[in-house]
DNA sequence: TTCCAGTGAATGAACGTTCACTCCCAGTCT
DNA sequence: AGACTGGGAGTGAACGTTCATTCACTGGAA
């Protein structure tokens, strides 16, 4: 059933590779704050050619969301093949914790705050939370047994409520520096929490 | 050399006045998105007359800040002189997840990502922060009768945490409209669960 | 008179976006 | 072979706009 590694155009690899090395410069100087001049540059690129790409800043979130949820649904497919999937989720949610991921907290602060100005980004971001919050449906329906439908109501709560805890975190992290060990402590535990309390909520018992 | 200018009463409530004015130009334009032609017409006065109140857009920011704190150092004295202070600090913090604070989320959204870039604006939001956190302390201090110090370092992730989350839903609130039941209990139950384990954490026993 | 709150036109820099242009190369025709 | 051609990749000057900031100025109160 796996489709064969699809047919990408070549502008659309041009466009990861474009996304990819204007990512910092976007986190650094925010979305008013960086110029469409300094984005090219950071492609290394002219303006006119930078157009080609993306026809406007909000196209350039909008795709770097599809980016990023494609790396974040490529991630949770290997969370479902691996041995324990609520241990592998468990890990990868607490990896997001560490002070390398502080550059992707810098970026989705940017994002959060344009995303409320700019409809059109606040779709994107919106439909990107929506789309992890099924994905973590998805694992928690396997684990439970229960049907996807099923999964998604019963735990919209706490799908929901690790979403918002990794970004909290992650944004945290931007702006503080790493966490205290504290407050990773109060937050590892309410995840610890939510993760064992919905491994104990079999369907069958 | 000094950052803050001397308090003149006058000139300090007429500052009051004006922020209050332009506080939801910043939120709906953010900090690189609204313009000192914005916010001055937002407060009612020529950009010229603005400029004598608020040298740059980061001074109003920290100014923001300092305003928003004075208003919640006012909100945990009436906490302290409370009934029950724990319960009346429970009513606090869930006022803040009412729909009425879209506008506050909308507004922290832009200060938080602004702080992450602007060293200054960052300074002056981890001051917030960390004066929130002592605010808390203070509370959790006299419910216990530990000392202050003794109570914020027991109690430092519990106030992170506190702070943390009633941050992120406000953020939450103004980019996805008012929080799901479900997501709004989990938080709750996190919130209940740190206040209660808290309360019977008494230095006697 | 001096002081102070307030004005808004002016300035030059920087912005997002457009566009006429060059370069390169695979095909195609002679 | 050589000449011609269409079009995608890339360029950067130019456009009109908006920006932050300044400043010569006004009206009224002390």
């Amino acid at each position: 059933m796996t489709p064969l590694p699809q047919p990408i155009p070549a502008a659309d690899v041009r466009s990861h590779e474009i996304l990819a090395s204007i990512r910092q410069t976007f986190a650094e100087k925010g979305f008013d704050g960086a110029s469409m001049q300094d984005l090219a540059r950071a492609a290394g690129m002219s303006v006119g050619n930078f157009y080609r790409y993306f026809p406007s800043k909000a196209a350039i979130v909008q795709a770097m969301c599809g980016y990023d949820l494609a790396e974040i649904q490529g991630e949770f497919a290997e969370i479902q093949i691996a041995d324990r999937p609520m241990a592998s989720l468990r890990d990868r949610i607490l990896t997001h914790f560490s002070e390398e991921s502080m550059k992707d907290g810098q970026l989705w602060a940017e994002i959060t705050a344009a995303a409320i100005r700019k409809p059109e980004i606040g779709a994107a971001a919106r439909q990107m939370e929506d789309s992890i919050v099924s994905l973590l449906a998805t694992i928690f329906a396997h684990t439970t047994r229960r049907s996807l439908e099923d999964a998604r109501v019963r735990y919209a709560g706490q799908c929901q409520m690790l979403v918002m805890l990794v970004k909290a975190m992650a944004t945290r992290t931007a702006h503080c520096g790493a966490a205290s060990p504290a407050l990773a402590a109060q937050v590892v535990a309410v995840i610890d929490a939510i993760l064992t309390d919905i491994a104990h909520d079999s369907a069958e018992g």
